[in-house]
DNA sequence: CTACACTCTCCCGTCGCGGGAGAGTCAAGG
DNA sequence: CCTTGACTCTCCCGCGACGGGAGAGTGTAG
């Protein structure tokens, strides 16, 4: 009979340690004293003391300790759970893995620019959201005002309320500044009622790499850059038409310098 | 000026996790109103919301991202954590990679037999300690329990107590079961006497691999396969003369079947 | 004016223990 | 036999990054 002290110095686990499995279960003392409470072990524990420190080492909670240090359990069922433990292991692991690669992109762009990052490229999945919408092609982005300006027009004729901030879908694969197919977009919470110029469609749920540009719409193009220059690195490729969206924009306020654009790329993992 | 939802809305983060950063400083709303205690946020927050959760998605902790946005933080600074995580998160991946390991050893284990593995290989550092010890060559392993008989009378006349359970450590590097070289041991927490047929020395603190078996010595066999067994798919290789510490030896107790000894063979990393 | 959706603060739970308080217990030496 | 110091007990708080929920107050659309 080893009171708890020794017990712990035989195998090296500590004494709360020790109490504490005794309360999940995990290991009961061969004997409690009743009047005083002192938990004795013996030695022949430690053999379960180990399974318990083994199963620990392969990353399974102590609840699930538990259930398998039971002995009425099959072969079978014991290796489900190491195989459900090696499939959680596993993609922890490529987690760890991206993690660490997004970290060397970020010490390779500053030790590259040797400033501190303007933009951080954040990785968000929009949910799927229906849209009031126009969709045109442009001779040039400066129209694009005027085309949320109709937007807005027909929207207030049919008493349709706004329910997000405006949105601009650019559906040139490549980008550029002429003769520009656009979309113009604002979410709306009710369908926009059929029979009128206007059409509305359920933009899908995507995966989108997103920046947050402040400043008037002539400096936006350093802010697609750096999500363009994030996407390789981070093992990302672009998956479908970049959108905008205006959080702070000219009907808001006058002063350009106020601004807030968020651009969103929808992304797909570079296979 | 946007309540704390619609901020939420927009972010894709959390009204819990806004409150969670006001409060820990990171992310103060625009506006509180100190009536109400509503928190209000402008869209250029986004901006500061979007470095919180990138540098979030480096894995670094919310105290690390409070000092990384202090606006006075030299470049070097910013480097030497992204460094430091860097390092971190390495050795992090290698464990998981090691734990990844083991559970493959494990299931490879549990189809090979397909039966509940009897024994667990667990590895410990086992710290320094003083023993006092005889060292001898045996003509058969019959001979240890006298060689014990001897160490224990030397230790009652010179009046020196163990402090622990009695070691055995068989420098042979291979195994063989006619004139092996045994030392037998037994922690003391005092040095010996000098001038005396009895000698002391520190056993170095080494890491060990070790499994419990109980039962009688001639089944013991078992168990160094299965220590023996777990050393190559884990990635180690012995160091050091094997042990055996008699935890309960026939000076306990006269039924074999309730012997318990601890077998630590000491180990380092296979490179 | 009345719902109803929203927001506030406060507290508990997660997981595997470690640290510490305050009280009781055990074993060795005088 | 008594003391003393080393152990041991239970109970509670803390970690990290929130999520869940209670109970009370607030804002706005019909």
């Amino acid at each position: 009979m080893l009171k708890i002290g020794d017990f712990s110095k035989l195998s090296l686990v500590s004494v709360k340690t020790l109490r504490h499995y005794d309360e999940l279960g995990l290991l009961k003392p061969a004997f409690v004293d009743h009047f005083t409470g002192y938990r004795y072990y013996t030695a022949a524990q430690l053999g379960r003391l180990n399974r318990i420190l083994a199963l620990k080492d392969l990353g399974l909670s102590l609840e699930e300790i538990g259930i398998l240090l039971q002995e009425d359990l099959s072969v079978e069922q014991i290796r489900g759970m190491l195989r459900l433990r090696q499939a959680e292991a596993q993609s922890h692991l490529q987690a760890l893995q991206a993690q660490i690669q997004r970290v060397e992109a970020r010490l390779r762009q500053l030790e590259e620019e040797g400033v501190k990052p303007m933009y951080d490229v954040v990785l968000k999945t929009v949910p799927a959201q229906r849209v009031a919408y126009l969709r045109r092609v442009l001779p040039t982005y400066a129209g694009v005002g005027e085309l949320f300006g109709e937007l807005f027009a027909y929207l207030n004729r049919l008493e349709v309320r706004p329910d997000g901030p405006t949105i601009l879908i650019m559906h040139d694969p490549e980008c550029r500044d002429e003769d520009v197919d656009v979309e113009v977009a604002i979410p709306v919470a009710t369908a926009v009622p059929s029979g009128t110029p206007l059409a509305d469609r359920v933009l899908p749920q995507v995966q989108v790499a997103c920046v947050v540009y402040q400043g008037s719409y002539e400096g936006i193009g350093a802010a697609y850059n750096a999500v363009m220059a994030w996407l390789e690195p981070n093992g990302y490729k672009i998956a479908a038409p970049c959108r905008e969206n205006y959080l702070i924009s000219p009907g808001d306020t006058t002063d350009p310098a106020q601004f807030v654009t968020e651009i969103q790329v929808p992304v797909e993992k570079a296979s």
